[in-house]
Order: structure tokens, then C-alpha cells, then sequence
DNA sequence: TGGAATTGTGAATCCCGAT
DNA sequence: CATCGGGATTCACAATTCC
């Protein structure tokens, strides 16, 4: 960069697509602040909640008549999971989003966490699984699924959600807060070289295709504190976003360094996604007038043929007893509280009622020649 | 009883098949310990809602913004919560137990507060809306699930889980964590005089069925201590169980009496009959992209192989002139009015065209397991 | 009277850029 | 920081009205 007054890049300053070896709160304390622009967190479920049963001496604790036992292993949960949140919050970006996933084990404690750290849950979604382990017991219900929450950095957030993408992916339907989805199993699950799979929970990339084509855009960065064996990264590097991964075990290293150089990234034009009708360019109605593709004076009709108005030179409707905008003239027509003018008002061709918005079609189509 | 030392049943104590006006706290605290084999809690969600919201019709969401969901802080929202649980659990009898329901707005303090009050979480189970409002302004996943959280009042107490029961009620599999049901609607919508409905959030009696079959047996005592307009004691009462209900607001309470009194207990044989299979499941096209069947990027060909596309990375198809779902796009390439792209499309594997479809097999079979 | 079309509605933390 | 205003945004059912 030549001018000094030119912003170096945050991201420039990451560690990126890399694996940090080490415990995830201290690597995230030395990542520059307001870097990151999504988490995904798949921490531990259950921190010694049945390991701690026994003393030292190897007489049994009965946890639950305990309840200074049973507090302060929850207690400590709370501790972990405290810190590297509060880590995590750091370094997102003001705009930056986070993912965890958990089971009822530990999930509560996260999602208690995560609101009393001033995130800002967005949804709660359930990962709905086809192909469950049963209940061998007979003594509950199949745990049949997990629970991903989202949430943004603050309340204010403009955090990113790729709507119409997700739409596509769900035939046309906005997608639910369930998805159902195979457990990790077959030639996607890794294994060790003992032939044993190498990591006990590791997750579908299916799930965190979703989460990457819903939630960050090409060029993004995720970080992973709870890395294993590169799920996150795998599809991460798939889709054209960066991967900072963070993870204590060498044994899940060497799995996913292994894995991530298999990976071949999707082709860049692969990656553009149904995008949105805001991101399109504003065309102010007056345009169409002074484009000559509606009249001063012609007659606009309402969708449902029940009002009518003037188009006047300066782009304005004048109705019976409203003018101003066509959103405006639209809305006061209906008593409701706004409008869509572009789809509310039609034109006449040839006898047929055609929305305006067919004109305004035209005009950003010839704008981009 | 002529014997002295035999035991009065402690249900004899109780104000059974009743409903109770005023606070949970005070009304719980004056019951006897151990006394109650079930509760079943519907409290306030804490929604947090700020100003109004508007379908894209323009009509305004009737919200739930009454006072009792109204809260100053999550601090206060805890208070509460620990303070009613913990009367709760006093008067559980050992081998009791609990179900809440919740969102993600207070489901995380629920399950939280009821760890640190030494309840044992058996489940949690996802209620999965058939017909769940939609996302009206395209910003988040159509909030289409509830929580149920299911907990014993020891980790050591014996709770009822009538397992056959649910393995009938599920066509002879094992009862899954998710439940799939309509919200609450039609004639089973209780109304008040105005004709506007008389709660904001009425529970469908099928939630309280499959709780009560499930966590219950005939003659046992649930208590509901967010007693509203009477779901839990409907329920209870047609499937011979003894309810005791708390409610505070005296409309609501009205509303329950009436229908307490309608309500006809089932004979054995008058048990309803779940509804017919469904139709098979509906497999949305980037699903298949999502579980790694199909690459961004890879090429389709149309069955005459006179055109061809590529997968995106949301499920969407580009051709040289058309862009969209696998239907629009062979139906545009086509000159037609529609298309199956199910059947259009094939890839290539061994160099032999295959139709897309039989991936959608595929995946159908996988969800059967 | 029957089928088609329209309207109503459900626990909802629901916009965003320019000025 | 607040205000203004363009204009983007919905799925499954049930109930009601229309033809």
C-alpha cells in the first residue's frame, strides 16, 4: 500500500487456514480483535460429569444426594465455557456470528452463556438425525438429534443470512430451524490408522455445508476452537471461505491435516448464490417517466383493481385522496401501514393488467449491457 | 381405614381435579412434600419482543406482548424460574418427574436452572410444528420447533416411561426425541366470548397425550402450575389421570372450567387411532448437494443430452441463458411451461448417464433406517 | 349445493441506507 | 445518534365468501 491512510486488511493479519496447536482461549487472546467473521463451536458435551463419580480413595460419590459435588461440576463447565466464549466475543467481528452445537447434556449451559455474554441467539436450530443410535434400553426416548444455536455478536448486529440460497437449497421453502440430516457414517467417517474412527463425534459435513452457505459469504473467515478432525475446515476450504482451526490433540491434527490437503475446492462460479433483491440497483420510479415507459397522466390500477391513480411528470401518483410516492400513495389507499409499489400498481398493455415492476425488470436489464 | 398404621394415601391431601387461583409459588408451597407424580410446566417465555410486526400482506402478528410474559432482565427471569422449581420439586415424589416447554427466548435458563436444582434431564425432546409461522421478512429459519425438557427429580429416582405405549403410538418404532404435530388450531382452539382466541398460546392436546401416555399411569397426579386454559387437565382427565392446576388470571381459568366440564373420559376402547402414513417425504434438491451426492461445479445433462448445467452450491442450476431450481432450468432450456427436473437431469457416473432422481432414492432409503 | 377463490392467522426477540 | 422513506417479505390450514 502506498498510502499510509489505507486500511491494511484485518484478516491479513491471521493466522489463516492453518491449524493452531494449543488451548483455544489462549490462541484466540493473541488473534487481533474484531477479525473473525463467523465461529463454529462443537465443544466438549459433558465435562466429567460421570468420570468425577469416584474419589480418590475409589469409594463412590452419589453425585445427585451431593449437591456441593454436582454444583461445582457444573460450575466448572460454566467456568470453561465462560472463558472461551468471552474469548470467541473478542475477536468476532461487530458483525460476526457464532454457531455451537450441543446436546442436552451441555446445552443449556451454553445457551445460558451465551445470552448472559450479550450474544444475540438468532434461532435455535435441531439437527434432526435419520439415522439415530437407539435407546438400547428401553428407558428414554431415541436421541434422535442435537441442538445448534446461532447468534450474533450483539443485539445490533448486521449479521450475514444468505435467505434466498437457503430457500433454494430447501425446494423453494424458507428453510426451518430442523434440519434433517445423516449422522457421519460410511466414507465420510475418518479412521486411524488402527482401521478405529479417529475422533467420537465427528460431525456431517452436510451439517456445516448449510451453516457456511447460509451464514458467511466467499472470502470469509471461520474459526473453529474445537477443531478435531476438520470438519469445519473440509467444508470450509470447499467453499471457497478461510479456516482458522484451534485444537489440543496431535492425534485429530494429523487426521485433518491429512484430510484438508484431500480437499478440492469447488470452482469459484459454483459458489454464487441466488442473491438477494435488495443487492439489486434502486431504479426511482420517476425514472420510468422520464424513460417515456409510462405517461404523465396515464391510469395505474391496483393489484386487486379496487383503486386507481395518476401518474404525474414528476414520478408521483395522485389519487382521489392521496399522492406522493407509489409506495405511499399505495399505502394510504389500503390503510395499511406500507407498500410495495412496484408490485401493488399495474399498467394496462393491451387490455392485461402488467405490474410495474415488469418496467423496472427492463431497465436494470438495460443497464447492464 | 380400621388400621392405624396403615398409610393415608398422600393424594388424599391434595385438592385433586381442581383448579387453584393465585401464585405457583404460594399455592406449591402449600401442598405436602412429596406428593405429586408429575408436572407438567408451560411457563411464560420471556419473548422480548419490540415493536409490531407486519405479514407481507400488510395484516398485523396478534403477539404475545401481555404482561405476564414481560420481564426486566434474564437476572429476573432466573429469580422466577429457581423460585417455582424449586417449589416444584418439593412436592415430587421421589421417583417424579418434570416436563417444561420452552424457546429458545427462555429454554436455556429452564434447562440450566433445573441442573443446578439437581433435577436429572432424561431428554430433551423437539416439538416440530407441521405448520409453524413463517419468517415473515426473510431474516432468520422459520422458527418451526419448541423444546421439551424431561427431567426426574433425582438422578436416582425411577421415573414412569411406559415404553410399549410409545413404541405402539409410533407405528411399532421406538418413540424419537422429536415429536412431529400440528399447532394448536380449528375447533380445538378455544375461543373466548369476542370470539378472539382466549389464550395466546394454547397447547395441542396431542402434546399433553403422548406426556402423559408416555411419563404416566392411569390414576397418577400431574400438576400444572401455568395452568392457562386447562390443556394439561383436559388431557389428564380424558385419559383417567388426576390434575391439579395453578392459574392466576381469572379469564383464563373461566375458559378452562368450561372445558374441564366438556370433557369426556375415554373408555378403553374409544382411544384415538394415529393418523395414515404420510406421503413420502419431500427431498428438497440441494440437499443432495449438501450431503457431497452432487459437486458445485459438476455438470448435469438434460436426458436427450441436448443441454447441460452446473450445480450450485445451493441447489440451483446454471445454464448459458437460465438460472434457478432443476425444474426452471430444464423447463426454460426446454421452451416449456414445466418440467420435472427429478427425471430431466442425469449426471455422469462410468461415463453412463444416471438420472438425478435415483440419488433422491438414495437419500429416501437412508431416511427409512 | 358444491367447488373455487379469498381471507384469516399462528409463542416472532423479523430492514436498511441516506441524511 | 435519530429520522425518514423506499420497498422487501410467508407457509400450512381452517374458515368464509363467492359463483
Amino acid at each position: 500500500m502506498l498510502r499510509g491512510t489505507k486500511k491494511v486488511p484485518v484478516s491479513s493479519k491471521l493466522p489463516l487456514d492453518q491449524i493452531l496447536v494449543g488451548d483455544c482461549v489462549e490462541h484466540m487472546n493473541a488473534l487481533p480483535e474484531n477479525s473473525v467473521d463467523l465461529i463454529f463451536a462443537d465443544p466438549p458435551y459433558n465435562l466429567q460429569l460421570r468420570g468425577e463419580l469416584h474419589r480418590p480413595n475409589n469409594t463412590r460419590v452419589d453425585a445427585c444426594d451431593d449437591a456441593w459435588d454436582q454444583f461445582s461440576s457444573f460450575a466448572a463447565y460454566d467456568r470453561f465455557t465462560r472463558a472461551w466464549l468471552a474469548a470467541a466475543r473478542r475477536i468476532l467481528k461487530p458483525d460476526g456470528a457464532i454457531w455451537v452445537i450441543g446436546s442436552y447434556h451441555n446445552v443449556f449451559r451454553l445457551g445460558a452463556a451465551l445470552q448472559d455474554l450479550d450474544f444475540w441467539i438468532l434461532n435455535d436450530v435441531v439437527w434432526r438425525k435419520t439415522n439415530p443410535m437407539p435407546n438400547f434400553r428401553g428407558k428414554r426416548f431415541t436421541n434422535a438429534h442435537e441442538t445448534l444455536i446461532w447468534a450474533g455478536k450483539t443485539e445490533a448486529g448486521k449479521y450475514t443470512f444468505n435467505y434466498e440460497a437457503l430457500k433454494e437449497l430447501n425446494d423453494g421453502l424458507q428453510m426451518r430451524s430442523d434440519w434433517v440430516m445423516p449422522i457421519c457414517s460410511g466414507g465420510e467417517r475418518l479412521k486411524n490408522r488402527a482401521g478405529e474412527k479417529a475422533h467420537p463425534t465427528q460431525k456431517p459435513e452436510a451439517l456445516l455445508h448449510r451453516v457456511i452457505v447460509g451464514t458467511t459469504n466467499p472470502g470469509d473467515v471461520i474459526l473453529d476452537p474445537f477443531f478435531g478432525t476438520g470438519t469445519t475446515g473440509a467444508a470450509a476450504r470447499r467453499l471457497g471461505r478461510h479456516f482458522i482451526g484451534i485444537e489440543r490433540e496431535s492425534d485429530y491434527i494429523e487426521v485433518a491435516q491429512d484430510r484438508l490437503a484431500r480437499v478440492v475446492p469447488y470452482e469459484a462460479d459454483a459458489l454464487k448464490v441466488t442473491g438477494s433483491k435488495r443487492a439489486e440497483p434502486r431504479i426511482p420510479f420517476g425514472s420510468l417517466v422520464e424513460r417515456g415507459l409510462l405517461r404523465p397522466g396515464e391510469e395505474l390500477w391496483s393489484f386487486n383493481g379496487r383503486h386507481k391513480a395518476k401518474v404525474r411528470a414528476d414520478g408521483t401518483l395522485i389519487a382521489h385522496d392521496a399522492r406522493g410516492s407509489i409506495h405511499q400513495v399505495g399505502a394510504a389507499l389500503e390503510g395499511a401501514p406500507s407498500c410495495n409499489g412496484w408490485t401493488y400498481w399495474h399498467f394496462r398493455r393491451d387490455g392485461q393488467p402488467v405490474p410495474i415492476d415488469m418496467l423496472r425488470q427492463q431497465v436494470r436489464s438495460e443497464m447492464q449491457e
